[in-house]
DNA sequence: CGTGACCTTGAAATACATCAAACCTTGTGG
DNA sequence: CCACAAGGTTTGATGTATTTCAAGGTCACG
């Protein structure tokens, strides 16, 4: 509870979105043997479906800054994030855009190809990231055959819409600091509520989150800086002040206190 | 396509809330009969199981201004929108409100509880509404026995999920001219494209559905109504410059133009 | 015909965006 | 290995969109 140890791998920090071409080492493409399957879709399937399954799925190992496929385009595959972390944006008419919702281990992405012809966002990768790719037809097969299948599915859909409820709660309802200060209680959260965690977004990215600019991101980030809120190194957060933090969340803002 | 006859019913509109008692007529309580069966997430389901049924859905009447369940609450029934406008909100830690979603003919609210134990939002009636009450127990075993309803359960998931995230899209990424011409091009086409409209929203509603406060929202009415963009009466919008709005929407702002 | 809910309008405050420039940091090529 | 280039971050000055506060106006209903 009280300061554990730091958490997971410090995630290298992206520079410019390499072109990223796919290097697959195929590894351990054996689904049986897959680090999520726990978590995963087929979490509920049992053993001898899998071992029918016949590695259908390929596994893809990708750099930061891979865009794994585009709003509107064709979808021909779902994916399962094995590790990493993985953007879901979409781009406004007047070409803001907006990210919907960031995927962590064992989120599956693309789905929606499964009920529409399109992807509904574009995917990009934020960190490496190992993948499933699980072409739709196989998906949609074992869909017939295995009905449990659809549970998963339709608990996979609940929480993502949560997810972007909450989103929508936040940016209707409060303003940039809170935003923020409940953005990086959440990121903690998700992590493992270690008082350091990667933050693999960039400032832009932060403010493409919360519906902000970048230079707000920027003032509140300088801000609890300065105040010993928090501190930044190498693309690691370490939280020193959660009360803080948690108060600013709820109410409290820049020059009001 | 050019001027059509005005549209529907001008759903009447609610002053204060009234505590609003379940006045159930219990007209036609047959689900083989339901006018929006068709609609309905049983529409898939053949006609031998509707009639197994033996009419496990109740059909309810109720006033504009009435709460049918709360956000946190206990879920023990879902419910199918027959006829009207319902609003389904959530309460941000402010204190402030959020509409995330709102309701017409055919739209299924509360099915969360076959997921999770409570309600995810406050489900308000906007209008006079006619609604179908499905105890939850029934449909876990109607899930269970006919797989099909899974599929039509996805297929409202996502569609639900594409709702959210085009609200999060317009909150995080535009102004609030834009928001509000946005939504009421939304609104007409979702009302059949016709040029009026019944708007069973208030001032404030309207607000907790875009981020704003009711002074905007009014300001802005005033200002498109002096434009001749469009006018209002009774309850009922009507639009005389529909490429002004689209403009709008995409991103004029008031002071600009 | 008064009362309560809702809507409108104005003036002032403020939160955030925008514009502009300097500063870091990190990967790269000489 | 150094220095530069490029992307990202910080900071300041200024503008403006939206909120907040306050008051008056309208409409429907009892």
């Amino acid at each position: 509870m009280l300061g554990a140890e730091d958490p997971a791998i410090p995630h290298r920090r992206r520079k410019h979105a390499l072109p990223g071409r796919p290097v697959a080492p195929q590894m351990d493409n054996d689904c049986r043997r897959c680090p999520v399957r726990g978590v995963s879709l087929f979490g509920d399937l049992p053993d001898e479906v899998v071992f029918s399954l016949n590695n259908p799925a390929e596994h893809l190992d990708l750099p930061a800054g891979h865009v794994l496929y585009r709003e509107g385009a064709a979808a021909n595959a779902a994916f399962t994030l094995k590790d990493g972390v993985i953007k879901l944006t979409r781009t406004a008419v007047n070409g803001r855009d907006q990210i919907l919702r960031l995927l962590t281990r064992g989120d599956v992405m693309g789905a929606e190809g499964l009920m529409g012809l399109a992807y509904n966002h574009t995917a990009t990768t934020l960190t490496p990231v190992q993948i499933c790719r699980l072409p739709l037809p196989v998906l949609k097969q074992l869909q017939a055959e295995h009905p449990t299948l659809n549970h998963a599915l339709l608990a996979r859909w609940a929480v993502a819409l949560q997810q972007v409820e909450n989103l929508a709660l936040e940016l209707g309802t409060k303003k940039a600091s809170e935003r923020l200060a409940t953005f990086l209680l959440y990121w903690r959260a998700k992590n493992g509520h270690y008082p350091s965690m990667p933050l693999p977004l960039s400032r832009t990215e932060t403010g493409e989150l919360l519906g902000l600019t970048v230079e707000t991101v920027s003032r509140f980030f300088a801000d609890w800086k300065r105040r010993g809120y928090l501190s930044e190194k190498a693309g690691i957060i370490h939280l020193h002040n959660l009360e803080a933090l948690e108060t600013l969340s709820g109410s409290e803002s820049l020059s009001r206190i």
